[in-house]
DNA sequence: GTTAACGTTGACGTAAACGTCAAGCTTCGG
DNA sequence: CCGAAGCTTGACGTTTACGTCAACGTTAAC
């Protein structure tokens, strides 16, 4: 809905970051903004692929990784080998993120279990002291 | 139950690890084996901590982050202060993963999506071929 | 008794993901 | 016309998480 190009500065503030980590992620190949003349022009599409792009960064992609996701959202899928392979990139990225979930919620639980030690603990005292 | 030590090689081969890793999480305070003389000896709480490194960087922690959690897990909390300290922290970590855990389930949607989107192109191109 | 296997401590190298200047171009208001 | 604001491209610095020697000590086997 909201069509407008953006400055680089512009993006930098509405996605906290700074400019030199625009132009970094776009010598990666992670972005390439329009140009006029000189300037870099940037679309919703760019601000799509910064989304994907800080999200992948909060569950520990590298940006590589985050450049792999991108390129499956490109609806550049031509030929129906092509459209394979991506199924099949699709569907071990898949695998990896719910063998990340597996991690995350063992981790959770772990922690759950030193909460409770440790309530536990502060109940103890805490009776000791009302008697 | 296997109370057995090991040298620095079993433990890297165990882990998959080199023994520089080993020796660098030590440098950075996430393990301190015993000593017998100069030579490192490691107990099974060092593979305890291993495993949490290891989950941890799994899920995208830095090591930093991974020695805190350690730290959680260390029934090294004395007072009624500290054992308040710690249940806070505990209680940070955990809403950090539950982000991470909204953050995932996301990025396992949006997957699916392109999955499906990418089946129903193959579907296509199948009818059109079948006919 | 020496050599092979394993351990030790440096010290330097490296890839990723930026931060931090520097030097220069453009444009716009006063 | 000119100074400030914002853009550009280098180029070098920095942190994290190790890799990769080098040089040396110890112990076990032949």
């Amino acid at each position: 809905m909201t069509n407008k190009t953006h400055t680089i500065s512009e993006l930098a503030r509405a996605f906290d970051i700074t400019t030199r980590t625009i132009r970094f992620y776009e010598e990666k190949g992670l972005l390439n903004p329009q140009r006029v003349g000189q300037q870099r022009l940037y679309t919703d599409a760019d601000r799509v692929r910064l989304t994907l792009i800080q999200r992948g960064k909060r569950i520990g992609m590298s940006l590589q990784e985050a450049q792999a996701i991108i390129e499956m959202y490109n609806p550049a899928h031509g030929n129906v080998e092509q459209l394979k392979r991506l199924l099949d990139n699709v569907n071990v990225r898949k695998q990896q993120l719910e063998a990340q979930m597996r991690d995350l919620k063992q981790m959770l639980t772990e922690l759950d279990d030193v909460e409770k030690r440790c309530q536990h603990a502060l109940h103890k005292v805490n009776r000791k002291e009302n008697h």
